[in-house]
DNA sequence: AGGCTCACCCTTACGCCGTAAGTCTCATGG
DNA sequence: CCATGAGACTTACGGCGTAAGGGTGAGCCT
């Protein structure tokens, strides 16, 4: 009955463990990724993943880490400029298919290799492009917050389709007082349910405009 | 047995219902509110909240709601520029004392009649300050990207006070290769963890940086 | 006064969760 | 050939959200 021809089953390792966690994760949601479904999807019984990790938190650790490993480094060489824009765009890819990560950043507090790597290339970037030590602690933390909260933002859309987007409106106007909110609803009926207007092109706006205004600080 | 002389106990409504999830998760954390903990708080079975609320999503939705009654509403009196900074210092100290309330923003989608009226206001004093239609949905993206991003930020990291930081960083140093992330530990040493350094003051440079573009794109 | 209704609150129970503790299995090396 | 040890499995506990149904008392109608 035991040592029949089954597959011979991979082993599991650390490494195998998470990667079928941020799968998971990304087909059916974080609230969806327990012990028990995460070892059925490795065909192994729960207990059996806390050989590889060492409780729940550090599993989600190790996810974060793993996202930030998808994430281009920058390379100073083109300019700061250059090389803060490709960065932020490629978070901002990552974070778009991995949704539910940008969730966790707000409780997962220790960083991995992966995230630290990523930290340090954006911060030699800027001083490699002139910046000084307070003006880059400046910039880093504008860029981040933006490119944080906009995935943030995006994350708590009710939508992604411009259809999706209509019937939900239509759902919310139906409910709340409209006149109630005159300027939001002018908003979202002249502009934000347009055809073809897609939230996500605002992120290149306010990235350029805080781009702009680091150049200024930085060569005023 | 039953009906003795008890202390008549108020009668519990929606409202006494969120006040008192708010407190508890300013003081235990998010993670410590629970159904059974929430009715413990007011004197009541578990079961008893269903009455007020409709199930635990509908919870938290109220609470983010009852945090957004906390913000002041931005006037369009003193001009846009100073009703957005206003606000937005206004949402940061909001947002700090109910950090839980960042990470919830996340999942909850269906913003409430506080919620609502905050983002009208805002949209109104924008639209007040002579932005365009399209110009007011971009402020609105930058200026609240920014905001809740950069109270994401503040919440991940690990300590609060200079000496936390410094005991943080230590213990951090005595795990990872330092000379693998050495512009990291140069902002670290020589600037983040000199003592007055407050990572909060980043906010206002973020902001007025961001302030000042769009002063340039809405006066040119 | 007696009985009805209805609003609240309570009790019980189910299936899920994370994980502590202990057990089984089998490839390996002496 | 057996001892060892790693790695998976089993069992069990307390906590979670919440479905279903039971009590109880205040207010109203006759």
């Amino acid at each position: 009955m035991t040592g029949s021809a089954r597959e011979p089953r991979r082993p599991l390792t650390r490494r195998r463990v998470l990667e079928v966690a941020v799968d998971l994760a990304d087909r059916k949601g974080l609230e969806a990724l327990s012990m028990r479904k995460l070892g059925e999807a490795l065909e192994v019984e729960a207990m059996s993943l806390y050989g590889h990790v060492a409780n729940k938190d550090d599993l989600l650790d190790g996810m974060i880490d793993a996202v930030f490993t998808e994430i281009d480094l920058p390379s100073a060489d083109d300019g700061w400029r250059a090389a803060m824009r490709q960065r932020a765009l490629s978070v901002r890819a990552v974070l778009r298919r991995h949704r539910w990560a940008i969730g966790l950043m707000e409780s997962r507090t220790y960083p991995g290799p992966a995230t630290l790597a990523h930290h340090d290339a954006v911060i030699g970037a800027l001083r490699a492009g002139g910046f000084s030590v307070p003006q880059t602690a400046h910039a880093f933390s504008v860029l981040d917050s933006y490119i944080y909260g906009f995935a943030l933002q995006e994350k708590g859309l009710p939508f992604q389709t411009a259809d999706e987007a209509a019937e939900v409106a239509q759902a919310m106007f139906a409910q709340i007082p409209v006149d109630r909110y005159p300027h939001f609803v002018e908003l979202a009926t002249q502009h934000a349910l347009q055809p073809g207007y897609d939230y996500g092109e605002e992120f290149e706006f306010g990235l350029d405009l805080i781009l702009d205004g680091l150049e200024r600080l930085h060569r005023p």
